[in-house]
DNA sequence: GTCTATATACAGATAGAC
DNA sequence: GTCTATCTGTATATAGAC
């Protein structure tokens, strides 16, 4: 029984299953596409995971663990605009270091988050609304500029993981260099225009 | 031969569809889920059209009428603070009132735009490149903060497009009341901050 | 034009040899 | 542990009656 190499198959399987399923979303991603990404053959991946549905699964569960992170690493005793703005970075960080993690989440929310409502709801939610009052908190100190806390985060969301989500179309758009060239420079100016109170 | 009864039934295929790859993309929709929708049978939507495929080609060409009309609406002639805040009010109408639409692109964008490459690098990519340059020429006048044109356009689609594409995730996080509460005057302070020269 | 029945293809999962 | 071969369900599309 050899654990070192059931982990290396265990990893190529996930890193094949992000690849398929970020780009072509659960239902159009196939184990015959998975297997053959990661070199192994069709009835070996179900060999490490029970099912399609199991590999998907444990790509979600690993995701969740990072997606909280960020949120959660904005200090209440930092000074309020530079925590807003280095949480901004840190997504921004995210969407260009792990762009098929925010796909694959990106497929799943917009097909009505079946296998994350859960999740959402309980934790993130949580989080959020911990999150929103220690801003609401910030402004009401006059710390920061009048501001909706939850569109605040709702905004730093869209405006980071586009970057990654609508990759495809920024290329086609701009052909040349890359997509998040100018990125940070753009987000840094209006999200300091934004919060100085 | 009815045209009445053949445009009736076009349009409850169509309007059906659209629920369905909206909702599930273009993989997981089904002919079944299509036609239960609209109240036919499977094989009466096939007389209607040739494919499943041809049925996601109409509403993808629908829609691509209107997705640059708000665009092409800016007036060179305006104020420009004031016609880049009527863009973005006009996209958020849009994510509001069409938000199956939005998620259709979205979908289509997510997986590398299969179906949309040709017009992204066409029609839109001409239309983008023109406002940028319009934009550009503001700025250049003073009458627009110093701001990169298409990072800004990105924005307002990403600002805009998130309440319609992440709408599942938006209503987990804030179950009370409507997903766009307080949107509008957020975006409103934001680009008013931005852009004020 | 619309239906029931069906042909055909493909995908997820399993059997069983090695 | 890994493979080939295969079972089974499901989805697109067609045939053909009405």
């Amino acid at each position: 029984m050899n654990t070192r190499i059931q982990r290396r198959n265990r990893r190529l399987i996930l890193d094949a299953a992000l690849d398929v399923f970020s780009a072509h979303g659960f239902r159009g991603a196939t184990l015959d596409a998975i297997a053959r990404q990661a070199g192994l053959s069709k009835p070996n991946l179900l060999y490490y995971f029970d099912s399609k549905e199991a590999i998907h699964r444990a790509l979600l569960d690993d995701l969740l663990e990072t997606w909280l992170e960020p949120l959660r690493a904005i200090d209440p005793a930092g000074e309020p605009a530079a925590e807003i703005m280095a949480y901004m970075r840190h997504k921004l960080r995210m969407a260009r270091d792990y762009p098929r993690e925010s796909r694959l989440f990106a497929n799943e929310i917009l097909q009505g988050a079946p296998r994350l409502s859960d999740f959402i709801a309980s934790e993130l939610r949580a989080l959020v609304e911990d999150r929103a009052r220690l801003i609401a908190a910030w402004v009401a100190q006059g710390r920061l500029a009048p501001v909706d806390p939850m569109h605040l985060i709702f905004s730093i969301w869209a405006l980071t993981q586009h970057y990654a989500d609508f990759d495809a179309q920024i290329r086609l758009i701009r052909p040349q260099g890359d997509p998040m060239q100018g990125a940070e420079a753009f987000l840094t100016t209006l999200y300091n225009r934004l919060l100085a109170p």
